[in-house]
DNA sequence: CGTTCATTTGACAAAACTCAATGCCTGTGG
DNA sequence: CCACAGGCATTGAGTTTTGTCAAATGAACG
C-alpha cells in the first residue's frame, strides 16, 4: 500500500494560510521557514500511497500527522447507520490527523495519489518545544481550518441546492486550482457521491443543481468531474455567502 | 455599556478542552495554570456587559480575545440579504475573537450579562513568547473548537429537524450544565430565532420539533426558554450523529 | 394593566428526497 | 487496442419535508 519515496525530490513541507497580523491583501502565505520544512523532513517520512487509500482509521491510536505536498484526501466519520459523513476535504498544503485523547477523530483516506510527510507526533512535540514560531504558525492553520469549517457550516444550513453547490464549486476553484489547467478549469477530485455528502444533499440534487447552473450559463460541464467556470461573478452571486 | 469590574474577584481566566494525548476519559479539562492564569490578569482587563451588547463587530480592527467566565455570546456574519448567520455560540472557558488579517470575522455579542477577560492580542503574543507550554494549550483550544465546528456542520448538513435539535439540546446540555439547577433541566440563553440559525431551520420548524420531542415523551417545556430533558437515551438516538 | 414582542399553530406552496430507469464513463481483461 | 461489465451520473415522477404566510396565543416589560 505504502511505499516510501527515495529522496529529498522537489517536495518540501508547507503549509499555507492566513496569518492573524495585517500583511497586506489578506491571501494566505508559507508559514515554514525553510529551517522549518528541514527539521520537518528530518522528523518525518515522505510517504505515497494511490488513490482510495486508508492513511488513518477513525478510532485509530492518533501517531502521525500528515502535511499533503501533492493529491487530495478527505476525512469522514461512519455513523451507526453505516453512512459516511465527510468531515472534510484536504489539499495540499493542509495538515490531515486530528485526534482526540489519543485517537482518531476520524477516518483519512486519499482520493487521488497521495504524497505527504508523516509526522510522529512525539517529533512534532520535540520541534514544536525548540521552535516557539511555529506554534503560531500552526495557531495560525488551526484558525485558518476553524473559519474554513464554520463557513462548511454556513454554508450547509441555510442555502439552496444551487447556492450550495455554487459555493462549492468557488471554493474547489480557490482550493485546488490545478496545475497545467486553465483558469476556471475545474478537474473534481471527487465523486458525486462525495460531493453530495459534503454539502448535505442528495446525489440527485447535486446533479440537478449542476444542470441548473449549465443552463444559466455559468458553468460548462465535459464529462463528470471537469467542469468550467464561465461566469464567475454570476456563480459568486449565486454562493450568495461570499 | 461597558462596566470594569474593580478587583480580582472570584473569576480568573479558564480555557477548557480536551488535551491531544490520553488523560483517561478523555474529557476536557482546566488547560491553564496558575502562573498562566496570574499572567493572564496582569496583561488584560475583566470587563462585564449586559445582554445584548456588542463585543466586537465583524470586520472591525482585531486587537483582542476574550475569555469568557461567565454568561454565554454568540458570533455572526450579516449577509447581503440583510440576514443573520449564527457561526458559534460561546460558553464559560471559551475563547472569542477570530480574526483574519487584523479584522474580526464575524460581530461577537452576548446573549446574556457576560463577564469575560478581555486580552489584548500584543500582550498575548508577548506572553505566548515566554510560555511555550500556552501555545500547545491555545492549540488544543483551537482543535476542541475545529471539531465542535465540524460536529455542527455535519449535524447541520445531513439531519430532518427533529434530528438536529436532538443535536443542539444535547450540545447546549453538555457545554453549558447551568449552575444551580437539576441535572436535565436546561435554560436555553438564545431565541428561538438564534436557534434556527445555527441549526439551519425556520423558526417555524424548530417549534414543531420541539413540539414533536415533547409529544414523545423526550422532552417537557416549561416556558419557552425552559427545558427539561427526561429520556437522554431516546435524544440520543433521535440525534443519530453521536 | 396594557402593550409589544416572542412563540406557537395551522394551511399552503416550494424545495428536496426517494425510487426507478436510462445513459455514460471507466477500468479491466481479452 | 477494443469490447464488455460494472459503477457512476443523470433524468423523470411521485412523495415527504420544510419553508412561507397568516393568525392566535402566551410571555415579558414598562
Amino acid at each position: 500500500m505504502k511505499d516510501d519515496v527515495s529522496p529529498a525530490g522537489r517536495y518540501r513541507p508547507s503549509i499555507f494560510a492566513a496569518p492573524f497580523r495585517k500583511t497586506g491583501d489578506g491571501s494566505a502565505v508559507e508559514l515554514l521557514s525553510v529551517a522549518e520544512q528541514d527539521a520537518l523532513i528530518d522528523a518525518s517520512r515522505l510517504v505515497s500511497v494511490r488513490r482510495n487509500t486508508v492513511l488513518y482509521p477513525e478510532g485509530g491510536t492518533a501517531e502521525f500527522v500528515y502535511n499533503i505536498v501533492s493529491g487530495v484526501a478527505e476525512t469522514y466519520q461512519l455513523l451507526a447507520s453505516g453512512q459516511k459523513r465527510i468531515t472534510a476535504f484536504l489539499f495540499p498544503r493542509d495538515l490531515m490527523g486530528l485526534s482526540l485523547n489519543g485517537t482518531y477523530v476520524a477516518t483519512g483516506q486519499s482520493l487521488t495519489a497521495l504524497t505527504a510527510y508523516r509526522i510522529p507526533l512525539d517529533a512534532l512535540e520535540a520541534i514544536l518545544e525548540r521552535d516557539p514560531r511555529l506554534d503560531l504558525s500552526l495557531l495560525c492553520k488551526l484558525c485558518h481550518e476553524l473559519r474554513r469549517s464554520q463557513h462548511h457550516a454556513l454554508t450547509v444550513g441555510k442555502n439552496d441546492a444551487v447556492a450550495r453547490i455554487a459555493s462549492f464549486l468557488l471554493w474547489i476553484e480557490h482550493a485546488y486550482a490545478l496545475p497545467e489547467r486553465a483558469a476556471g478549469e475545474l478537474a473534481l477530485p471527487m465523486a458525486r457521491h462525495d460531493v453530495a455528502d459534503y454539502v448535505g444533499l442528495s446525489v440527485e440534487s447535486v446533479s440537478r443543481a449542476l444542470h441548473a447552473l449549465e443552463t444559466q450559463g455559468v458553468i460548462r460541464r465535459k464529462g463528470p468531474r471537469l467542469i468550467t467556470l464561465l461566469d464567475m461573478a454570476a456563480l459568486r452571486e449565486l454562493a450568495g455567502t461570499q
